[in-house]
RNA sequence: GGGCGGGUAGCUCAGUUGGGAGAGCAUCGGCCUUACAAGCCGAGGGUCACAGGUUCAAGCCCUGUUCCGCCUACCA
């Protein structure tokens, strides 16, 4: 028994080494493709291969965590599939840095050498994360870890590509696109984050070619002017009826430009002149389709000012726009400038300033995936949750624009299109082509575009599992169960794999999406490096163990919620499982072998109590779980532990356990501890994987991994543990009493070690009966040395009184008189009465309550009435005694 | 501009068919009681943002106001 004598404090960090070997060693991760037991799959939000471990996948992945270690316990098979993502343009930009730091730029490397150092980068640094994640207790099945860019992924992706383009919902084109000048490669626009910014609307004013004056416009973006080939009026507006002009001259590039008449023009804007730019604005780019309007491309892709900006050619863009006001200012053409504030669209990545720029893409037609996708959310095939999000989902769903999925970048998939240099015809197909389809040709040149990250993300639920080959793995994985992931990320990934998976599959990718909320610091706020907010969690799990931070954001993650995260919450948590631990010290420093089975014949009341507990807590736990209410059955199992195991089981045993209750009930009480102790355990390991696994193993009667115990609620009829209600009730009276007892002991300044007399007059011979039978459980809590129950009758002089249930409790003042706290102790009591009793008089003194309230409800009032006002009644004869002795 | 979420104890938040306002932390008082001072025992503290309405009954349902946060949008 020595040997599992544990230290008297948790220490995390060797205990989380030594079990994550273990459990990898021993495969308890592993999926089983070909087993027919229920199954149960979950695929991972790929990180970032660059990225490293951050709250946000810290919350994500314990959710996931939480789930997959949930239902192996009960008995499900159970696929975590990881993976990283390549990430296109974070990746070469990592890369890329690192290059310049040896004073090279990845043109000078070459395409095919970059992409070289990015794989010998990725083999290096790329799994970083991963092992994060392990520090996490992640339960992936890691030997089917996956990465975007592995050659099965890459041919699911060519195979969609393919597929794709020949059904008509690919399509490469001329139109306006999001341009970053720093990351050189066009963004959809979802990549575009939006920041409002004060700028300025400049009034310049366009002379008419012929007559006097002219137009005046209003923009943001003077530098643009210099690209216009139109302006545009509403044909309604009065105040450009009667102009004789058709034309304008273009300021500064002295162009003859158009007046053209567009309703789109938004008549009380500015001047209701607006200019048109069809190579730098989308509304411009179509009214230009409409009007058959040139465009002219002013600013060039990497920033600088083109051929076409005349004399401003090679000039930085925003050094451009100060040079055009200014040059406008010498002619006299600005009208005025005036303080506009305006939202302007940076790079998600690298937040430059992106430019909308002309320029020849490869779109997706997203409109018809996207049709079944939202009806697969309608008809309930797939669930989202919270429901909230249905909403947010459709909104984007039904709006839905053409995703441009091509990237000029090297890192990434590239596209499989091949262009005829004689014909210019586009052939796409899954391998290099030897002649051109068309033309016969054989100058084919590849494309060089690579394809958005998020077009392979959103075929990682099936491209994982081995797509195109039909394997066992997507047979009895595919669709899965729950996609766990942040909203940030709904319209990106969630939304997409639905419309990929649908359309390729055939069926969904999940059954539900479950939707969790943001980590955010103390203050609420956004966690970013800039604010200097950022709190590690890897730091977080050095200092406080791994196990304690996921319960903290288990028991933060309310739905609809974000977790504000905070070194003291985690402390706190640090507490429960240091408390967990010294609950297992205590008990294993009683318990073996001889108490794993349950065939005891007399239960004492706090033994049927705590198992009555136990079983009702198992239910709600997993009713929580099933219903991804993380912070509620977080919540029910700290409680439990804590204060009904703990605070109270525990200490009732006590004397049992020290054998003075005999042989006998000593080993009745071992043996419902060892049981209750052993399912609290296995509760606890989704959230706790750590500390429960290593008690466990010291645990006496356990055999292997805890992660292949059987959840209580499975257990078979034969060990099940049953209700009780009557236990329930009468532990709760006997607490109750004790309550009361420390309660006057506490407020009336008596010592813990003086030990007091107790008289306790009940009018009902069951209650009285059953107190006789746990008087020994009171004595002790309460410290006591005589406790006499009897019926009303003669009060004890000198005493201090409480009411718990029918009965009153007099506690012996022998030798500690104060009869005025005594006084103001019962004044205070009476006066709470007072409170309630008012409300609830006031209830039945209602005729309208009393006829339309169900029936049940008023006799719920009318005895609660009666309760109080007989309490009311008892402690005021007590107080009008305690009286008479002041 | 459109949409969404939130305002409950000093702090962070639970509160799921409308019927007794809760937890953790913090605070105060008392305890080294042989698992745990990272602990034990006890206590105090709330016009449930504001104003109306529905109802016998509202933290919860409806309307309006206000303050915070977020998402989304091609008003130059």
């Amino acid at each position: 028994m020595s040997s599992r004598l544990i230290d008297k404090g948790y220490e995390p960090r060797e205990v989380e080494k030594r079990w994550y070997s273990y459990w990898e060693e021993n495969h308890l991760f592993s999926a089983d493709e070909t087993s027919d037991k229920q199954s149960y799959s979950i695929v991972i939000p790929p990180p970032n291969v660059t990225g490293v471990l951050h709250m946000g996948h810290a919350l994500n992945n314990t959710m996931q965590d939480i789930l997959c270690r949930y239902r192996r316990l009960r008995g499900d098979n159970v696929l975590w599939m990881p993976g990283t993502d390549h990430a296109g343009i974070a990746t070469q930009n990592v890369v890329e840095k690192k290059l310049a730091a040896q004073g090279l730029d990845r043109h000078q490397v070459g395409r095919e050498k970059f992409i070289e150092a990015v794989w010998e980068w990725r083999k290096e640094y790329g799994s970083a994360i991963i092992n994060q994640l392990k520090r996490l207790g992640a339960s992936c099945d890691w030997q089917r870890e996956r990465f975007t860019m592995d050659e099965g992924l890459s041919l699911a992706v060519r195979k969609v590509f393919v597929q794709l383009y020949e059904e008509g919902l690919i399509y490469r084109g001329d139109y306006i696109i999001n341009w970053c000048h720093r990351c050189h490669t066009a963004l959809s626009d979802l990549e575009v984050e939006h920041e409002d910014i004060d700028g300025h609307l400049y009034h310049f004013r366009y002379p008419y070619e012929k007559g006097d004056g002219g137009i005046i416009i209003a923009t943001t973006r003077p530098e643009t002017m210099l690209g216009d080939t139109a302006v545009a009026v509403n044909p309604e507006d009065d105040r450009y009826q009667n102009i004789e002009d058709e034309n304008v001259i273009l300021p500064l590039m002295d162009r003859i430009i158009p007046i053209i008449r567009d309703p789109y023009v938004d008549m009380s804007f500015g001047t209701g002149a607006l200019k048109i730019t069809p190579a730098h604005d989308p509304n411009d780019f179509d009214i230009g389709e409409k009007h058959k309007l040139p465009s002219v491309k002013v600013i060039g892709d990497e920033g600088f000012m083109t051929a076409d900006a005349g004399r401003f050619q090679g000039m930085d863009r925003f050094e451009c726009r100060d040079a055009v006001v200014k040059a406008l200012q010498e002619q006299g053409l600005v009208e005025r400038i005036e303080a506009h504030p305006h939202s302007v669209g940076h790079c998600y990545r690298c937040k430059t300033i992106v430019e909308p720029n002309l320029s020849r893409q490869w779109f997706v037609k997203a409109k018809p995936l996207a049709e079944k996708a939202i009806q697969a959310v309608d008809t309930g095939k797939t669930r989202i949750i919270p429901e909230i999000w249905k909403k947010t989902y459709y909104d984007w769903m039904y709006n839905i624009k053409d995703w441009c999925i091509s990237r000029q970048i090297w890192w990434g998939h590239q596209i499989p299109a091949w262009i005829c240099k004689e014909c210019e015809e586009v052939v796409v197909t899954m391998a290099a082509p030897e002649i051109c389809t068309a033309c016969g040709s054989k100058k084919l040149v590849r494309e060089t575009d690579v394809l958005d990250t998020w077009f392979s993300s959103a075929l990682w639920p099936f491209s994982t599992m081995g797509w195109p080959e039909k394997t066992p793995l997507l047979k009895t994985f595919y669709p899965t169960s729950v996609l766990i992931t942040g909203f940030d990320i709904l319209f990106f990934w969630v939304a997409r794999m639905m419309m990929m998976g649908i359309h390729f599959m055939k069926d969904i990718p999940f059954t539900d999406v479950y939707v969790h909320a943001l980590v955010r610091d103390e203050q609420g706020k956004k966690m970013s490096k800039s604010k200097g907010n950022v709190i590690d969690p890897l730091n977080i799990i050095d200092q406080y163990g791994t196990d304690a931070f996921r319960f903290t954001l288990a028991a933060f993650a309310a739905q609809g919620r974000d977790v504000k995260m905070s070194e003291k919450r985690v402390e706190g948590y640090r507490h429960f499982v240091n408390k967990l631990w010294n609950a297992a010290r205590f008990s294993l420093m009683h318990l073996d072998e001889s108490h794993t089975d349950m065939h005891i014949k007399s239960l004492s009341l706090p033994d049927r109590w705590i198992l009555s507990r136990l079983s009702r807590v198992t239910d709600t736990v997993s009713e929580a779980l099933d219903q991804y209410r993380f912070n509620d059955a977080a919540s029910v199992v700290y409680q439990f532990v804590w204060h009904e195991f703990c605070d109270w089981y525990l200490e009732t045993i006590k004397p049992a356990i020290y054998g003075k209750k005999g042989e006998e009930n000593k080993q009745a009480a071992l043996t419902v501890l060892w049981r209750v102790f052993h399912d609290t355990l296995i509760l606890l390991h989704p959230f706790m994987p750590f500390v429960t696994e290593e008690i466990w193993h010291k645990f006496p009667g356990t055999d292997g991994s805890i992660m292949k115990a059987v959840y209580p609620s499975d257990a078979d009829q034969k060990t099940a543990i049953k209700r009780d209600p009557d236990a329930e009730n009468a532990m709760a009276v006997i607490t109750d009493i004790i309550t009361a007892v420390r309660n006057i002991r506490g407020e009336m300044n008596i010592s813990p070690s003086k030990s007091l007399a107790v008289v306790l007059q009940s009018p009902d011979e069951a209650t009285r009966a059953m107190i006789h039978q746990q008087q020994d459980m009171i004595l002790d809590l309460a410290r006591l040395h005589a406790l006499s129950i009897d019926i009303p009758g003669d009060k004890p002089k000198a005493s201090a009184t409480a009411i718990v249930g029918d009965a009153t409790i007099f506690v012996s003042f022998e030798g500690i008189v104060d009869f005025e706290k005594e006084e103001q102790r019962l004044e205070k009591e009476i006066s709470k009465l007072n409170k309630e009793l008012s409300t609830v008089s006031k209830k039945l003194g209602n005729k309208s309550f009393l006829s339309k309230a169900p029936g049940e409800i008023v006799a719920k009032v009318r005895e609660k009435h009666d309760t109080l006002q007989e309490r009311k009644a008892r402690l005021h004869s007590n107080l009008e005694r305690i009286k008479t002795y002041i």
